[in-house]
RNA sequence: GGUGGCAUAGCUCAGUUGGAUAGAGCACCUGCCUUCUAAGCAGGCGGUCGAAGGUUCGAAUCCUUCUGCCAUCACCA
């Protein structure tokens, strides 16, 4: 039982024995710094059922705790707060309880649970990965990572947005302009050759375009008959009718993609358990509409076209299938879905980390979805966050006005190395271990600076102001994690003994409560979905051992317990920036 | 126009279910390395929590209205 339990029980008893009243609750708060108190009980609610003076309640109850509950051994009350001072006891015995505990705060899962499948990344393969699905790849890892501590069985995945006009377009553009140039002729990642050719393409539909409208067409004649445009439709056609050779090209530019978004996954470090291609699921989710459409869940206009009534619900008529009998996006994702729960039935539930702008497609995905009657359907979450923008607006592929992923991976790591060389603290280190830690330092400032901030809000980037390596940052985080492990390298004592109780300095104090807080976190950002909720956290507990290590001499205790415990305490700490850190996605290193 | 989201220090962000004098970092200014890593610590400066009402012992937090920014409302994905 917490401490926060016992005292609430305690309290309750107090208030009936003192003033014959029954209390439904007790509302705590922790201290604030500048009383003296541990936990602190808010008297002002208690006067709905305790009438009174709040000072006076509060002093009440005080005596009655001091004199009643062992590990309570001092109170005061300031206004309608009720501070309890704890015993150095509990927290003593609190900490052997946890200390050797590598997975203090985790959750194992029973693997008898419904598992949640976290989908994220969701790439098109005509493109190189950008900053904004840096932003998607980070939360949709990380919150996956705090699922599983919090004890859910997770599996990763995504889905490929491997067919579409979008996809020929590259494929028409490399076709009459790539003369054979492939990844190995080029020495350019696959990714990155396609979205050359992507980008390509439109400079030639742009030309195309400008001389049709000189012509004397109108802007949007112009655009719709484009010659290129046209091909690029027809394409369209040739491969959905399985032309062979549309197919087998398609089939080539798709695996460079795919090779060229390993290396970029790897770098980041993310991964995934299962891969879910929009060509093998729109047929699916075809058989579903037609399905729905017997049952009555939607019906067919006259052109064909098939539609899902909303607006019961407040919302519009959706289409799900065109009047040609193709799929649209709805469609597929329906398909998807299904497929998902086909091929891992102990799947209940699904999240989507998908961007903000799909906020209205996933409201109607989910009632759509229920209204297909599949009971998974109440356990489908999307995972909605906002843009990361550029000072000069929205980023676009098309237009090249991107922050390229593997780029700003790599720009990341060389600021580290600069930082690290001019601090030169790296005597003894390999050229290849120094790489290891910059990159380490780098994707870690990083990922830290785009998890900090909630999901929900938009990041702004200045790609000229560079990410901050100090404060409230991720390599701020590992270096104080460097610097335990220069201290337990340094311990040349037996610290893995048991230690009698010691009179708790004010420091340790608040470290050890810090430390109290890292299950509640877990779950807190389980519930919400929120890796800021654990980087935030980790941060909280990073300032207070810094606090405490410039206060107190750790190996210069003068007291060997003393000595012992706070090596024990410095390394709980460690343990659980790197727990929390991997939470993230993020390395801690040994030195730095 | 309808719907949804956001608005807190010059900048970037925290702020559990409403609780004490609204907190950090960056920037600017002071101190602290012959003692465990100064990517650090201690302190200073800086706020009408977008605006106005309301609910109550108490509101950045809940409700209403308004303003600003973003997204969305396609037989695009």
């Amino acid at each position: 039982m917490s401490i926060q339990e016992s005292l609430s029980q305690h309290v309750k008893q107090a208030v009936k024995s003192i003033y014959n009243a029954e209390l439904e609750s007790v509302e705590f708060q922790s201290t604030r710094k500048e009383f003296e108190g541990d936990i602190t009980v808010v008297v002002f609610p208690m006067l709905r059922v305790v009438k009174g003076n709040p000072v006076k309640i509060g002093e009440a109850i005080g005596e009655y705790l001091l004199k009643e509950v062992e590990d309570v051994t001092g109170y005061n009350v300031v206004k309608g707060f009720l501070n309890i001072v704890i015993a150095d006891a509990y927290y003593q015995n609190w900490f052997n309880s946890i200390k050797s505990d590598d997975a203090f705060g985790y959750v194992t899962p029973n693997k008898k649970d419904k598992a949640v499948m976290v989908e994220y990344s969701s790439p098109n393969t005509n493109k190189p990965l950008h900053l904004g699905h840096i932003r998607n790849n980070l939360l949709g890892y990380s919150v996956a990572e705090i699922l599983k501590a919090s004890g859910k069985n997770v599996y990763k995945t995504q889905i490929i947005n491997d067919r579409g006009i979008h996809i020929c377009k590259s494929m028409l553009a490399w076709k009459r302009f790539g003369e054979g140039e492939t990844p190995e002729s080029t020495g350019l990642k696959g990714d990155k050759l396609v979205g050359n050719y992507y980008v390509k393409f439109d400079q030639e539909y742009k030309k195309e375009i400008e001389a049709l409208k000189a012509e004397g067409l109108s802007e949007d004649d112009a655009k719709k008959q484009a010659p290129i445009l046209l091909a690029a439709q027809d394409m369209l056609l040739k491969w959905e009718a399985g032309d062979e050779q549309v197919v087998s090209l398609w089939k080539t530019m798709n695996q460079w993609v795919y090779d060229g978004f390993e290396v970029s996954y790897k770098n980041l470090g993310v991964d995934f358990d299962c891969y879910y291609y929009e060509s093998n699921t729109y047929l699916l989710g075809k058989e579903f509409v037609a399905e729905g459409l017997k049952t009555g869940v939607f019906f067919k206009k006259e052109d064909g076209s098939v539609w899902c009534d909303l607006t019961e619900e407040g919302l519009d008529e959706k289409i799900v299938l065109r009047s040609d009998g193709t799929a649209v996006y709805m469609t597929q994702d329906i398909g998807t879905a299904i497929q998902r729960i086909k091929d891992y039935p102990n799947v209940g539930g699904l999240v989507y980390t998908v961007g903000n702008e799909q906020d209205y497609h996933f409201k109607v995905l989910f009632l759509i979805l229920q209204k297909l009657g599949f009971e998974w359907s109440k356990n489908l979450f999307h995972l909605s966050y906002g843009m990361v923008d550029l000072p000069s607006g929205k980023m676009k592929s098309r237009e090249g006005t991107v922050v390229d992923a593997d780029d700003l991976i790599s720009e990341m790591a060389e600021t580290a190395g600069e930082i690290s060389e001019e601090l030169g603290k790296l005597d003894g280190y390999s050229q290849d271990e120094k790489d290891m830690l910059y990159s380490t330092i780098g994707l870690g400032a990083l990922k830290y600076y785009i998890l900090k901030v909630d999901p929900k809000k938009r990041i702004l980037f200045d790609p000229k102001e560079s990410i901050d390596f100090q404060g409230n940052t991720g390599p701020f985080i590992q270096y104080t994690y460097a610097r335990i492990q220069s201290i337990i390298r340094k311990a040349d004592f037996d610290y893995s003994v048991a230690t009698p109780e010691i009179n708790l300095h004010e420091k340790e104090k608040s470290l050890l409560k810090q430390l109290q807080l890292f299950p509640e976190t877990i779950q807190l950002a389980a519930v919400q979905y929120s890796p800021a909720i654990i980087a935030n956290y980790t941060y909280d507990l990073v300032k207070e051992f810094n606090s405490f290590y410039q206060n107190v001499s750790i190996l210069g205790a003068d007291d060997l317990n003393e000595k012992i415990f706070r090596v024990q305490l410095a390394q709980a700490v460690s343990t659980t920036i790197k727990n929390a850190f991997s939470l993230l996605g993020i390395q801690v290193p040994e030195r730095m």
